[in-house]
DNA sequence: CGCACTCCCTTAACCGGTTCAGAGAAGAGT
DNA sequence: ACTCTTCTCTGAACCGGTTAAGGGAGTGCG
């Protein structure tokens, strides 16, 4: 097995097998019109024969289209790896990117700032045909710099966040409703609900969603606690909101993700309380992992794999129409019942 | 806030700006000896007024180094969502690439071939300056694709899946053989092992080593099953392992990830079996998940952020040296007891 | 004074495509 | 027979950098 030294084919070399020009090749490859039939063949047999495929690289720079996608993703290492979120939404968006033969270009960033740097560099430099962004805040600096560029992206969260840009998201207002509805027609009347990031524009909607519910339900109790999102504060949430002596211990909990509602599930064993006897349990995405414990999580579900190829559908269509861009919604998360949730016994 | 057409600014404007020609701002860029110091600081000065960073795809183009990493990834998009290793081994590899201004190109592929044309059409098409191979095989194509093409690489897998190539590994064998020992030392004599993709190379390679370590310590009885590391799978693989009679039945199992150990927990409750008294459970990469169920997980650890680092690091040796391959591997997973293990009650 | 040697910097070719003005040839119309 | 179209295809400029070869100024030395 000698290592050949890597025989670089050439666009010159098909043109040349193919007796035509440099041009006629490209116009061949680019299935645009002003060749005859008998020589698009002749020049795909030749690139065949060459295997031989159009350098993507020095398309990009000649200054066509640029077949590749930036997604930055802005939250600590330690808690990616444990998001099922992410790399389900990731493949999603990777399932219709390669319909078109176009690749994604992640990149993991540690602040909203290098975030920006990270988007214009990509930008500026061509690297990027259009980006996805994900993760909103409230008055979101994404947007003026996106404007500014003129870059191609779509938006993942409400339009009340992402200022104008083409956006995609999830009505998590009305889930929060439905899930709310849900449990106070169990017949709990003190619900808790553990949040995530504060500074996150989907959270605040969450948030301002659970409150109107409480409110419009007449609930006797209604917490609300903020955390990272991770299973160590997920956890110490629910462990907080359990230790209150019963009639300030809250009967149900619905949780931001996955993730901390597993470890709500391990808090409650290890508090020797009965799920879902004593309290029970809401997550909220529904991953495999909601069907992997014991009792079974009930969730609210959605297709992540489904809202990410949605994205990506939708960022090529504003990348190729320009403008004609398509705000909206994907189906809301569905109440899943599952083993977590039932009547309070207390 | 009015969209500004992107004024594209190119090495052209900023050699103008300081005075000087293309090829002088070039040189000041790369650090190449050739200039007065009072010139390097004017083409500085020009660029950073200008706002000007030079454009990667012109500089691919025109042969110089690549800043792009590859890493294609062949595992069903669903499993991927679940398994915590490849984020966490995604962001190991991102820290570090990151401080070479160097990004990841991520692909999602479903087959093998797939995956050969991708790095084929990547390395060709200058996309990448190297690539990451993960889940290697026996007599896995993607050697004799790499070497032929020339291709920088770094596998993950022990040199004998990875044929010569320059490979960074964990030492499965030794771990599970420490795994194995340590149930024994509880008292264990019935262990059973919950494998992953019998096809994985690294899945054989723990399959020997059970086996060897089952057959020195001459075990009662010793069970290996091959699942496709889901959950479901697990949970599958627990169930049939635990309805057997007593005497049959294994009073500790391995699991090959956290996934599956975290379904055969659930699995144990829901049969009515105690966790660890009637049967002990032991999971494999320790993500954040084994210490958030109940009772917590104990796991055969270690660092996967750490590993994605220093196999990342490992492959810009390999880009730059050109053939200074340094194939080591990294430290071996370590036992890490928790509530899941303990000594056998039946 | 002339020559060789540095040191800085410029020039021009090149990377591998795309694009567009325009050249030839073939067919249509008169 | 001649002009006008239409259809194919070519040639050359261009995208934004890199790089090797070379030119001019300044210095050391015989």
């Amino acid at each position: 097995m000698t290592a050949t030294p890597t025989p670089r084919v050439t666009i010159r070399d098909v043109a040349a097998r193919a007796g035509v020009s440099k041009g006629a090749v490209s116009l061949a490859f680019n299935h645009k019109p002003g060749l005859s039939e008998a020589t698009r063949d002749r020049i795909f047999r030749a690139a065949r024969e060459l295997g031989w495929a159009p350098n993507l690289t020095a398309r990009t720079l000649a200054g066509s289209r640029v077949d590749v996608v930036g997604l930055a993703v802005c939250r600590p290492a330690r808690m990616l790896g444990l998001e099922p979120w992410y790399m389900e939404f990731v493949s999603g968006v990777e399932s219709v990117l390669a319909e078109h033969s176009c690749s994604l270009l992640l990149r993991l960033v540690r602040s909203m700032d290098e975030e920006l740097r990270v988007q214009e560099a990509w930008w500026r430099g061509r690297q990027v045909g259009g980006s996805i962004l994900v993760d909103f805040q409230a008055g979101d600096p994404r947007v003026g710099l996106v404007e500014g560029l003129g870059l191609p992206v779509v938006a993942v969260g409400h339009p009340s966040l992402t200022g104008g840009l083409p956006s995609v998201w999830t009505d998590d207002a009305t889930a929060v409703t439905e899930a709310v509805r849900y449990l106070a027609a169990l017949g709990h009347r003190r619900i808790a609900r553990v949040g995530g990031a504060a500074a996150l524009g989907h959270t605040a909607i969450r948030t301002a969603a659970f409150d109107e519910a409480a409110g419009a339900l007449e609930l006797a109790g209604a917490w609300q606690v903020a955390t990272d999102f991770s299973g160590d504060a997920g956890a110490r949430a629910t462990r907080s909101l359990l230790t209150a002596a019963v009639p300030d211990r809250p009967t149900a909990i619905v949780y931001d993700n996955d993730i901390m509602a597993v470890a709500g599930l391990s808090v409650a064993a290890e508090m020797g309380l009965r799920v879902p006897e004593d309290v029970s349990l809401l997550a909220w995405d529904d991953s495999q992992l909601c069907r992997l414990t014991h009792p079974t999580l009930s969730a609210m579900s959605h297709d992540v794999h489904g809202f990410g190829a949605e994205v990506a559908r939708t960022l090529f269509g504003v990348i190729t129409a320009e403008g004609t861009a398509g705000s909206h919604p994907v189906p809301t998360p569905v109440l899943t019942p599952r083993g977590s949730t039932a009547p309070p016994k207390v």
